[in-house]
RNA sequence: GGGUAGUUUCCAGAGCGGCCAAAUGGGGCAGACUGUAAAUCUGCUGUCUUUCGACUUCGGUGGUUCGAAUCCAUCACUACCCA
């Protein structure tokens, strides 16, 4: 893997653009990642993905494959690539916000942390190693560490805890790769992940530990898990600040498009989030002119396009009347159109920040922009 | 023409003398959702009131009773069965 810089030192913003090359082809940075938890992006079909939402990266979730389908089926088909259909680079999540959000299915030990799987109850141990193994087995371009989501609210006792846990993984799984090779014959790399909650002191310790490390990219974990916004923001800064600026920075499951263009400002340069097709299939819509709830009565009798100046087809195809009636009739194409809809939309905000920051006018733009997105219509 | 069952808040449908403004489901209205156990979850859904609470409702009318959606009489209507 490797990431060129193409322009950053913006006036009054740390934003930046660049291109990651993988061996499945060129991100251009700053991007949005849509999540493909079980190997599918929900509700979206694969060339919708490429042509009309014009996705560059996906995720895919380590400790879902694993339980489901196994590595047994995805290594017989030839990792998750040929699995699924998608021919671009693929990131996988290590199961360490499975961590965080099957919490009361999960026990912590220094070995690692003991499941039971949310299927059938079965009992399964993933360690900083074998989710190395599982991520090699899935073939994805970027692999994650394993690592320990603590909820925002944990006190600095916790979150002290948890970072040297988080920490001590991260060496032996950083080891593991180091002393591992790809399956299909194409280059992975492998992502730390920096922790340390809302405290700057352990953020700035997570920081240089996680860059120490000379992976080929680093995230920011940990955030958007119940802490005030602010307190995310300034985390961002914080870790910024430390982290290496010749390697992509991701920040993890972020987030609403306003949080999106505050993190791009803040120096990050691949983000995820399940928002725009989760919130999308429950009826809401984020457009560059502020969010729609679809199953909201107002647009029962609106027969305009769902956005004129929208970045997919869908926008102009369906009516606002028309998705309304879908959702509230409960119709499979209901979902189908919001997930489109949101993901072209998280992509066009991305691909325009990243010509307005080569352009030199991010920081007016995304004033503005951050304005309009959260207006609720 | 005869018989039987029934008529409850938007719909379906509980309720069988006080704990009933009335279960439950649906529908309706709104909200939540951030490295996906989510096509999910939450709230409201007679009127008035910020709350407490007050008021008007269970086909119509008239009774019985301290008290009726619940008991009685009668009228109207509906469904099914027999002619």
């Amino acid at each position: 893997m490797d990431f060129e810089l193409i322009s950053s030192n913006g006036s009054g913003t740390n934003a930046r653009a660049g291109v990651i090359t993988t061996d499945h082809g060129k991100i251009e940075t700053p991007i949005f990642m849509p999540v493909g938890t079980v190997g599918s992006v929900k509700a979206v079909h694969m060339h919708e993905l490429k042509d009309d939402i014009k996705a560059q990266i996906i995720l895919g979730n380590t400790y879902h494959l694993y339980l489901r389908p196994g590595m047994d089926v995805i290594e017989q088909a030839g990792g998750l690539h040929r699995f699924n259909g998608w021919n671009k680079p693929i990131l996988t999540d290590s199961g360490g916000f499975q961590v965080f959000s099957l919490s009361s299915n999960r026990k912590l030990k220094e070995e690692g942390a003991y499941f039971r799987s949310h299927i059938d109850g079965s009992k399964h141990l993933f360690t900083p190693e074998k989710v190395v193994d599982i991520q090699r087995s899935i073939g994805s371009d970027i692999m994650m560490a394993l690592d320990e989501c603590p909820p925002g609210d944990s006190d600095y006792g916790y979150a002290k805890n948890s970072l040297q846990l988080t920490h001590r993984w991260l060496k032996r799984g950083w080891d593991h790769f180091n002393s591992t090779e790809p399956k299909y014959g194409y280059k992975q790399a492998f992502f730390p992940i920096v922790q340390g909650c809302v405290y700057p002191d352990l953020r700035v310790e997570s920081a240089k530990f996680v860059s120490d490390l000379g992976a080929e990219g680093n995230a920011i974990g940990g955030l958007a898990v119940g802490e005030p916004v602010e307190k995310m923001y300034e985390m961002i800064e914080v870790v910024n600040e430390i982290l290496p600026k010749d390697k992509p920075r991701y920040l993890m499951g972020v987030g609403t498009p306003a949080n999106i263009l505050e993190a791009i400002d803040r120096g990050v340069d691949m983000m995820d989030c399940v928002m725009p097709t989760r919130n999308g299939r429950n009826g809401m819509l984020f457009t560059r002119h502020g969010i729609m709830n679809m199953r909201n009565k107002k647009w029962a009798d609106d027969f305009s396009p769902i956005q004129e100046d929208g970045a997919s087809y869908v926008d102009r195809a369906y009516s606002k009347a028309y998705l309304r009636h879908l959702f509230i009739s409960q119709e499979i194409l209901a979902l189908q159109i919001a997930s489109i809809h949101n993901l072209a939309f998280y992509l066009w905000l991305v691909g325009e920040a990243r010509k307005h920051i080569i352009a030199g006018d991010f920081k007016m733009w995304k004033e503005e922009m951050v304005i309009n997105v959260t207006r609720r219509l």
